[in-house]
DNA sequence: TTTAATCTACGAACTATTTCGTATATACTT
DNA sequence: AAGTATATACGAAATAGTTCGTAGATTAAA
Protein backbone atom coordinates (compact mmCIF):
# COMPACT_ATOMS: atom_id res chain seq x y z
CA UNK A 1 0.00 0.00 0.00
CA UNK A 2 1.34 3.55 -0.94
CA UNK A 3 1.86 5.72 1.86
CA UNK A 4 -0.09 8.83 2.62
CA UNK A 5 0.60 12.25 2.27
CA UNK A 6 -1.11 15.24 3.70
CA UNK A 7 -2.37 17.08 0.67
CA UNK A 8 -0.41 20.00 -0.60
CA UNK A 9 -1.69 23.20 0.36
CA UNK A 10 -2.15 26.15 -1.92
CA UNK A 11 1.14 27.26 -1.34
CA UNK A 12 3.10 24.06 -1.42
CA UNK A 13 1.58 23.27 -4.56
CA UNK A 14 3.07 26.45 -6.06
CA UNK A 15 6.32 25.28 -4.86
CA UNK A 16 6.42 21.65 -6.37
CA UNK A 17 5.43 22.89 -9.48
CA UNK A 18 8.71 24.85 -9.47
CA UNK A 19 10.92 21.34 -8.13
CA UNK A 20 8.89 19.15 -10.18
CA UNK A 21 9.97 21.79 -13.42
CA UNK A 22 13.46 22.92 -12.46
CA UNK A 23 14.32 19.66 -10.33
CA UNK A 24 16.36 19.59 -6.97
CA UNK A 25 16.84 23.17 -6.25
CA UNK A 26 18.00 25.16 -2.65
CA UNK A 27 15.64 28.10 -1.32
CA UNK A 28 17.25 30.60 -2.91
CA UNK A 29 16.20 29.05 -6.48
CA UNK A 30 12.67 28.53 -5.49
CA UNK A 31 12.49 31.50 -4.20
CA UNK A 32 13.84 33.31 -7.20
CA UNK A 33 11.57 31.84 -9.16
CA UNK A 34 8.83 32.29 -7.35
CA UNK A 35 9.39 36.09 -7.33
CA UNK A 36 10.12 36.07 -10.76
CA UNK A 37 6.26 34.39 -12.17
CA UNK A 38 4.68 36.37 -8.91
CA UNK A 39 3.68 40.16 -8.84
CA UNK A 40 4.00 40.24 -5.02
CA UNK A 41 7.33 39.56 -3.37
CA UNK A 42 7.78 36.85 -1.05
CA UNK A 43 10.26 36.68 1.22
CA UNK A 44 13.25 34.34 1.47
CA UNK A 45 12.69 33.22 4.39
CA UNK A 46 9.13 32.52 3.94
CA UNK A 47 10.05 30.07 1.23
CA UNK A 48 12.79 28.90 3.89
CA UNK A 49 9.83 28.06 6.22
CA UNK A 50 7.47 26.51 3.80
CA UNK A 51 10.38 23.90 2.32
CA UNK A 52 11.01 23.11 6.10
CA UNK A 53 7.23 22.96 6.47
CA UNK A 54 7.45 20.53 3.21
CA UNK A 55 9.83 18.76 4.49
CA UNK A 56 8.17 17.98 8.05
CA UNK A 57 5.18 16.57 5.69
CA UNK A 58 7.37 14.31 3.89
CA UNK A 59 6.46 16.02 0.92
CA UNK A 60 9.70 16.68 0.01
CA UNK A 61 12.98 15.50 0.67
CA UNK A 62 16.65 17.43 1.56
CA UNK A 63 19.58 17.12 0.67
CA UNK A 64 21.59 18.92 3.85
CA UNK A 65 25.21 17.25 3.33
CA UNK A 66 26.38 21.07 2.36
CA UNK A 67 25.33 23.80 3.85
CA UNK A 68 22.96 24.75 1.07
CA UNK A 69 20.25 22.50 1.51
CA UNK A 70 18.98 20.61 -1.69
CA UNK A 71 15.58 20.06 -2.10
CA UNK A 72 13.15 17.48 -3.93
CA UNK A 73 9.87 16.27 -4.54
CA UNK A 74 8.81 13.22 -2.46
CA UNK A 75 5.60 13.10 -4.61
CA UNK A 76 5.24 12.63 -8.01
CA UNK A 77 3.42 15.45 -10.07
CA UNK A 78 1.00 12.34 -11.93
CA UNK A 79 0.05 11.33 -8.48
CA UNK A 80 -0.87 14.87 -7.82
CA UNK A 81 -2.60 15.59 -10.38
CA UNK A 82 -4.44 11.92 -9.80
CA UNK A 83 -5.42 12.92 -6.00
CA UNK A 84 -6.69 16.84 -6.81
CA UNK A 85 -8.90 15.34 -9.57
CA UNK A 86 -10.28 12.73 -7.91
CA UNK A 87 -11.28 14.85 -5.26
CA UNK A 88 -12.81 17.24 -7.39
CA UNK A 89 -14.51 14.55 -9.28
CA UNK A 90 -16.11 13.43 -6.08
CA UNK A 91 -16.36 16.72 -4.22
CA UNK A 92 -17.40 18.91 -7.08
CA UNK A 93 -19.41 16.56 -9.94
CA UNK A 94 -21.00 13.91 -7.83
CA UNK A 95 -18.60 11.52 -8.71
CA UNK A 96 -18.84 11.36 -12.12
CA UNK A 97 -15.46 11.82 -14.09
CA UNK A 98 -17.44 12.61 -17.52
CA UNK A 99 -19.16 15.55 -16.21
CA UNK A 100 -16.03 16.80 -15.08
CA UNK A 101 -14.61 16.38 -18.90
CA UNK A 102 -17.45 17.71 -20.41
CA UNK A 103 -16.84 20.89 -18.76
CA UNK A 104 -13.68 20.78 -19.26
CA UNK A 105 -13.58 20.14 -22.99
CA UNK A 106 -16.71 22.64 -23.33
CA UNK A 107 -15.23 25.58 -21.47
CA UNK A 108 -11.88 25.77 -22.59
CA UNK A 109 -9.68 25.83 -26.04
CA UNK A 110 -8.55 22.47 -27.63
CA UNK A 111 -6.75 22.24 -30.58
CA UNK A 112 -8.14 19.82 -33.30
CA UNK A 113 -4.76 17.89 -32.34
CA UNK A 114 -5.51 17.62 -29.16
CA UNK A 115 -9.09 16.34 -29.55
CA UNK A 116 -7.38 14.30 -31.80
CA UNK A 117 -5.51 12.44 -28.84
CA UNK A 118 -8.25 12.13 -26.51
CA UNK A 119 -10.13 10.46 -29.07
CA UNK A 120 -7.33 7.76 -29.57
CA UNK A 121 -7.38 7.55 -25.64
CA UNK A 122 -11.09 6.99 -25.74
CA UNK A 123 -10.66 4.26 -28.83
CA UNK A 124 -8.10 2.70 -26.93
CA UNK A 125 -10.14 2.61 -23.76
CA UNK A 126 -13.45 1.37 -25.48
CA UNK A 127 -10.89 -1.82 -27.05
CA UNK A 128 -9.72 -2.58 -23.32
CA UNK A 129 -13.42 -2.59 -22.33
CA UNK A 130 -14.57 -5.50 -24.53
CA UNK B 1 -19.07 41.87 -16.16
CA UNK B 2 -19.96 38.69 -13.86
CA UNK B 3 -20.11 39.06 -10.49
CA UNK B 4 -16.53 37.88 -8.50
CA UNK B 5 -17.88 35.97 -5.56
CA UNK B 6 -15.08 34.67 -3.17
CA UNK B 7 -13.62 31.33 -4.11
CA UNK B 8 -15.82 28.82 -1.75
CA UNK B 9 -13.93 26.76 0.76
CA UNK B 10 -14.48 23.62 1.59
CA UNK B 11 -17.09 23.35 3.80
CA UNK B 12 -19.22 26.13 2.49
CA UNK B 13 -18.53 23.60 -0.81
CA UNK B 14 -20.25 20.99 0.63
CA UNK B 15 -23.36 23.10 2.00
CA UNK B 16 -23.95 24.40 -1.72
CA UNK B 17 -24.05 20.73 -3.10
CA UNK B 18 -26.77 20.34 -0.46
CA UNK B 19 -28.78 23.52 -1.40
CA UNK B 20 -28.05 22.85 -4.75
CA UNK B 21 -29.86 19.18 -4.71
CA UNK B 22 -31.84 19.96 -1.98
CA UNK B 23 -33.39 23.34 -2.93
CA UNK B 24 -34.16 26.02 -0.55
CA UNK B 25 -33.57 24.84 2.83
CA UNK B 26 -33.27 25.83 6.46
CA UNK B 27 -30.16 25.69 8.85
CA UNK B 28 -31.72 22.53 10.62
CA UNK B 29 -32.22 20.71 6.96
CA UNK B 30 -28.57 21.63 6.31
CA UNK B 31 -27.52 20.18 9.33
CA UNK B 32 -29.94 16.65 9.30
CA UNK B 33 -28.11 16.31 5.57
CA UNK B 34 -24.58 17.17 6.98
CA UNK B 35 -24.94 14.31 9.70
CA UNK B 36 -26.19 11.86 7.98
CA UNK B 37 -23.62 11.98 4.77
CA UNK B 38 -20.91 12.49 7.85
CA UNK B 39 -19.45 10.49 10.05
CA UNK B 40 -18.67 12.85 12.49
CA UNK B 41 -21.48 14.86 13.87
CA UNK B 42 -21.83 18.51 13.06
CA UNK B 43 -23.11 21.12 15.84
CA UNK B 44 -26.05 23.31 14.89
CA UNK B 45 -24.43 26.56 15.46
CA UNK B 46 -21.69 25.26 13.35
CA UNK B 47 -23.95 24.90 10.23
CA UNK B 48 -25.72 28.15 11.32
CA UNK B 49 -22.61 30.00 10.90
CA UNK B 50 -21.73 28.36 8.35
CA UNK B 51 -24.72 29.41 7.05
CA UNK B 52 -24.99 33.15 8.15
CA UNK B 53 -20.85 33.69 6.61
CA UNK B 54 -22.31 32.00 3.33
CA UNK B 55 -24.63 34.87 3.46
CA UNK B 56 -22.61 37.67 4.26
CA UNK B 57 -20.04 36.39 1.38
CA UNK B 58 -23.34 36.69 -0.78
CA UNK B 59 -22.84 32.99 -1.92
CA UNK B 60 -26.26 32.28 -0.64
CA UNK B 61 -29.37 34.57 -0.29
CA UNK B 62 -31.67 34.49 2.99
CA UNK B 63 -35.33 34.80 3.24
CA UNK B 64 -35.79 36.10 6.28
CA UNK B 65 -39.64 36.64 6.66
CA UNK B 66 -40.13 33.97 8.72
CA UNK B 67 -38.39 32.72 12.34
CA UNK B 68 -36.58 30.15 10.92
CA UNK B 69 -34.45 31.25 7.79
CA UNK B 70 -34.54 29.94 4.60
CA UNK B 71 -31.46 29.83 2.73
CA UNK B 72 -31.11 29.25 -0.83
CA UNK B 73 -27.68 29.40 -3.49
CA UNK B 74 -26.86 32.37 -4.80
CA UNK B 75 -24.18 31.04 -7.14
CA UNK B 76 -24.85 28.66 -10.17
CA UNK B 77 -23.61 25.16 -9.47
CA UNK B 78 -21.88 24.95 -12.81
CA UNK B 79 -20.59 28.73 -12.95
CA UNK B 80 -19.09 27.00 -10.00
CA UNK B 81 -17.81 23.76 -11.39
CA UNK B 82 -16.25 25.85 -14.63
CA UNK B 83 -14.26 27.98 -12.24
CA UNK B 84 -12.79 25.21 -9.96
CA UNK B 85 -12.22 23.15 -13.03
CA UNK B 86 -10.45 26.43 -14.74
CA UNK B 87 -8.63 26.85 -11.09
CA UNK B 88 -7.20 23.57 -11.54
CA UNK B 89 -6.28 23.13 -15.03
CA UNK B 90 -4.21 26.45 -14.63
CA UNK B 91 -2.25 25.32 -10.95
CA UNK B 92 -1.69 21.89 -11.69
CA UNK B 93 -2.26 21.17 -15.26
CA UNK B 94 -0.39 23.80 -16.77
CA UNK B 95 -2.98 25.60 -18.30
CA UNK B 96 -3.74 22.30 -20.48
CA UNK B 97 -7.59 21.21 -20.14
CA UNK B 98 -6.59 17.87 -22.52
CA UNK B 99 -3.81 16.95 -19.83
CA UNK B 100 -6.90 17.24 -17.55
CA UNK B 101 -9.14 15.27 -19.51
CA UNK B 102 -6.45 12.84 -20.34
CA UNK B 103 -5.84 12.15 -16.71
CA UNK B 104 -9.73 11.92 -15.70
CA UNK B 105 -10.41 9.49 -18.68
CA UNK B 106 -7.59 7.46 -17.84
CA UNK B 107 -7.87 7.09 -14.22
CA UNK B 108 -11.43 6.77 -13.20
CA UNK B 109 -14.04 3.82 -14.66
CA UNK B 110 -15.79 5.76 -17.39
CA UNK B 111 -18.94 3.50 -19.08
CA UNK B 112 -19.18 2.65 -23.19
CA UNK B 113 -22.46 4.88 -22.96
CA UNK B 114 -20.17 7.84 -21.42
CA UNK B 115 -17.34 7.56 -23.85
CA UNK B 116 -19.85 7.33 -26.79
CA UNK B 117 -20.86 10.64 -25.20
CA UNK B 118 -18.11 12.39 -25.09
CA UNK B 119 -16.81 11.42 -28.21
CA UNK B 120 -20.30 13.18 -29.65
CA UNK B 121 -19.49 16.10 -27.34
CA UNK B 122 -16.01 15.80 -29.64
CA UNK B 123 -17.50 15.83 -32.78
CA UNK B 124 -19.50 18.71 -32.71
CA UNK B 125 -15.95 20.60 -31.38
CA UNK B 126 -14.60 19.74 -34.25
CA UNK B 127 -17.54 20.55 -36.58
CA UNK B 128 -17.50 24.06 -34.64
CA UNK B 129 -13.50 24.57 -35.73
CA UNK B 130 -13.87 24.03 -38.98
C1' DT C 1 41.20 39.12 10.08
C1' DT C 2 37.50 42.05 10.15
C1' DT C 3 33.34 42.88 7.49
C1' DA C 4 29.71 41.60 4.63
C1' DA C 5 26.82 38.16 2.62
C1' DT C 6 24.22 34.06 3.00
C1' DC C 7 22.39 30.15 5.24
C1' DT C 8 19.32 27.49 8.64
C1' DA C 9 16.47 27.39 12.74
C1' DC C 10 13.00 29.15 15.37
C1' DG C 11 9.38 31.78 17.21
C1' DA C 12 5.73 34.49 16.67
C1' DA C 13 2.43 37.56 14.49
C1' DC C 14 -1.26 37.63 11.28
C1' DT C 15 -4.97 35.83 8.55
C1' DA C 16 -8.35 32.39 7.34
C1' DT C 17 -11.30 28.68 8.55
C1' DT C 18 -13.87 25.76 11.55
C1' DT C 19 -16.27 24.79 15.57
C1' DC C 20 -19.18 25.59 19.25
C1' DG C 21 -21.00 27.84 23.80
C1' DT C 22 -23.98 31.25 25.58
C1' DA C 23 -27.48 34.77 25.42
C1' DT C 24 -31.78 36.07 23.98
C1' DA C 25 -36.06 35.78 21.50
C1' DT C 26 -39.94 33.21 19.78
C1' DA C 27 -43.01 29.40 19.25
C1' DC C 28 -44.92 25.14 20.93
C1' DT C 29 -46.80 21.90 24.80
C1' DT C 30 -49.18 20.82 28.68
C1' DA D 1 -49.30 30.52 32.20
C1' DA D 2 -45.15 27.90 32.95
C1' DG D 3 -41.93 25.09 30.98
C1' DT D 4 -39.70 23.08 26.96
C1' DA D 5 -37.96 23.17 22.38
C1' DT D 6 -36.06 25.70 18.71
C1' DA D 7 -34.48 29.83 16.39
C1' DT D 8 -30.86 33.60 15.46
C1' DA D 9 -26.91 36.43 16.84
C1' DC D 10 -22.60 36.91 18.60
C1' DG D 11 -18.17 36.10 20.46
C1' DA D 12 -14.46 33.57 20.90
C1' DA D 13 -11.63 29.36 21.22
C1' DA D 14 -9.31 26.04 18.34
C1' DT D 15 -6.99 24.83 14.19
C1' DA D 16 -4.64 25.63 9.84
C1' DG D 17 -1.97 28.31 6.77
C1' DT D 18 1.06 32.22 5.62
C1' DT D 19 4.49 35.53 6.37
C1' DC D 20 8.45 37.35 8.20
C1' DG D 21 11.94 39.07 11.86
C1' DT D 22 15.80 37.86 14.51
C1' DA D 23 19.55 34.99 16.17
C1' DG D 24 23.41 32.34 15.39
C1' DA D 25 26.47 29.79 12.28
C1' DT D 26 29.24 29.56 8.13
C1' DT D 27 31.33 31.17 4.05
C1' DA D 28 33.11 34.80 0.97
C1' DA D 29 35.18 39.23 0.25
C1' DA D 30 37.92 43.14 1.36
Amino acid sequence: MAKQHPRPTESELTILQILWSEGPSTVREVNNVLNVQKENEVGYTTTLKHLQIMAEKKLVSRDTSTRTHVYKPNILEEDTQKNLVKGLIEKVFGGSAMDLVMQALGNHNTSPEELAEIKKLIQELENKKS
